[in-house]
RNA sequence: GGUGCCUUAGCUCAGUUGGUAGAGCAAUGGACUGAAAAUCCAUGUGUCCCUAGUUCGAUUCUUGGAGGCACCA
């Protein structure tokens, strides 16, 4: 069976150099797994591989998508599998890089199969919500599905939300689509982790990320894209703190100093989310030879 | 040199009419099924600048000192 190896990390740890390692040492290719690197405007602040790395090694989903189109982790592993079939006719192992959670748990166990909600009703339901608030939400979600009502995080408006434009759109409960089953996949996972034991360093080296950023045109990147900062993509660290800088709110030092902060919680609840996965091994940034020779174990064993 | 104000959590600051203290941010832990770099939840942290008084008891009042800021010389 083929092998797929999953390169996973919180943000700034160093996956994009030690996945270019990886995969010229297997002769392979690279499939990112990374929720912000599809949109091909934005890439100095979603750090993208440079040019030279892109031309040494095929990757795949990276700025291959616009921000105004509509994306999300169903098209995604639905996309990511097709492209994976065919790749593993000429290569093996192929490689998986990213730190976005759900798109990797996606990719490794797959998601239910859940009807795609339309602009209409998501803005009809939206605004259903602005205007009568969370109690209301709640009050809603109960009545179409107490099943769910009685696991939700009853404070989070976006889960309910989403739960009650399924429910409208398919005149079905939202939970009776939750099945908690992981998909078979036709091809074995090896997860390798790479973090920074000491999460000072890993915080300094997010910081210095940023300054360089900066220093690279994040700055005009943002204005270029600011016109269209209520769409999704753009929700982004890097990206919506600048917003707040061209609105005057406040300055761009301020505004540089929130992107750091961002990016170093984003990185914590990276590494809370990959904490509970016990399939991980866990590596230090300087230990690819010692990665390779993981990998190579444990594809001999299968 | 004089006068006034300030000194409390890692940071910015509340507060205690005298009974050893609390917000925001940071930090840390957690949840996560088509918006996921999103969204949501939880948790601490203290020589209350030092000193000597008054007091049963002082971070709070008083004396003296140190550091900072402002104004006047």
């Amino acid at each position: 069976m083929n092998t797929l190896v999953v390169v996973l990390g919180p943000t700034g740890v160093g996956k994009s150099d030690i996945s270019i390692q990886i995969a010229k040492h297997f002769q392979t290719e690279i499939i990112s797994a990374d929720s912000r690197q599809f949109f091909k405007e934005i890439s100095i602040g979603t750090a993208v591989p440079d040019k030279k790395d892109l031309e040494e090694i095929p990757h795949h989903f990276i700025q291959n998508k616009s921000i105004h189109d509509y994306y999300n982790v169903s098209s995604f592993e639905i996309e990511a599998l097709d492209l994976m079939e065919a790749l593993f006719k000429k290569v093996n192992p192929l490689l998986l890089v990213g730190g976005s959670m759900l798109y990797l748990d996606t990719i490794c166990f797959g998601i239910d199969d859940i009807p795609t909600v339309d602009a209409k009703t998501r803005k009809l339901v939206n605004d259903w919500y602005e205007e009568n608030g969370i109690d209301a939400l709640k009050q809603r979600l109960l009545e179409l599905d107490p099943e769910y009502y009685s696991i939700v995080d009853l404070n989070n408006h976006k889960r309910m939300l989403h739960a009650v434009e399924v429910c409208l759109i398919s005149g079905r409960k939202y939970s009776s689509f939750r099945t908690n089953v992981a998909k078979q996949r036709p091809f074995n996972v090896i997860k390798i982790g790479i973090n920074l034991e000491d999460r000072k360093i890993l915080y300094e080296r997010i910081n210095q990320r940023v300054v360089s950023m900066i220093k690279s045109g994040l700055v005009e990147e943002a204005r270029e894209v600011y016109p269209y900062r209520n769409l999704n993509s753009l929700n982004t660290v890097g990206y919506k703190e600048l917003f707040s800088y061209f609105d005057g709110t406040c300055s761009l030092d301020e505004a540089i100093d929130m992107i750091q902060r961002n990016t170093r919680k984003y990185a914590r609840k990276q590494l809370t989310w990959f904490r509970r996965d016990s399939q991980i091994v866990w590596f230090e940034p300087h230990q690819v030879p010692e990665i390779i020779q993981c990998i190579d174990n444990k594809m001999n064993v299968k």
